[in-house]
DNA sequence: ACGATACGTCACTGATTGGTTACGTATCAA
DNA sequence: TTGATACGTAACCAATCAGTGACGTATCGT
């Protein structure tokens, strides 16, 4: 795989549980790097390159504000994601009935 | 991030676009490892790999035919991604309206 | 029993990842 | 202007990843 446009893959943008902490906080309103470095007990430039990216996957936009530089959440691509799951949802609902006839008949 | 138990994760399983070929493939019905590595043009190791990974991430179970594995999805964990997304859901729609109200502005 | 088939797994490789420290730049406050 | 602040980025490192070919094992057909 040579992953072209790796960088805008939303999937994985997704994948890393810091970048989805990220979003989840971001979901509470826009903030400035320090204040998710802060939360995150990760060096600021570490966080830095999450954010670089969110921001390739269009997933978070910044904005400047003086000297700081504000995240804000950009959700849309997340519909991708949301779409391609749910074209699952009737088979794990199969499954769910599955496991309760099972449990039913014991 | 040291990644405990980064094996099962769902996110980190499902970012790969060939392994989430192979699961939309298993929605058609279950296969053995040949038939999929003949439809994604990767070597058989390769796909036997990446069952690998679904494997541990429990999205598909391996049942044995004779001398062949056919491998079946099991949906259940995607259940975790969908639950995820759709705590974004508002918020995209949000953004929906937003963009609808700037068309109609103009 | 024997060859072909269907697979898992090992050993290896090159690319990518997530993290670090060090440095540069722009802005604010004095 | 000068120093502190808020950030991006480059250089680097260890770990992980996706892929390969080589090998081993179990099963089927004969």
């Amino acid at each position: 795989m040579h992953r072209a446009l790796a960088h805008a893959d939303v999937f994985r943008a997704v994948s890393d549980p810091t970048r989805r902490a990220i979003l989840d906080r971001l979901r509470a309103g826009p903030a400035p790097v320090n204040a998710l470095a802060a939360e995150f007990s990760q060096s600021r430039p570490a966080i830095s390159k999450h954010l670089g990216v969110l921001r390739k996957a269009h997933l978070v936009s910044e904005r400047r504000a003086g000297r700081e530089r504000v995240y804000e959440l950009r959700p849309m691509p997340l519909q991708q994601v949301a779409g391609w799951v749910e074209g699952y949802r009737s088979f794990w609902q199969v499954s769910l009935n599955n496991l309760k006839k099972h449990l039913e008949k014991k």
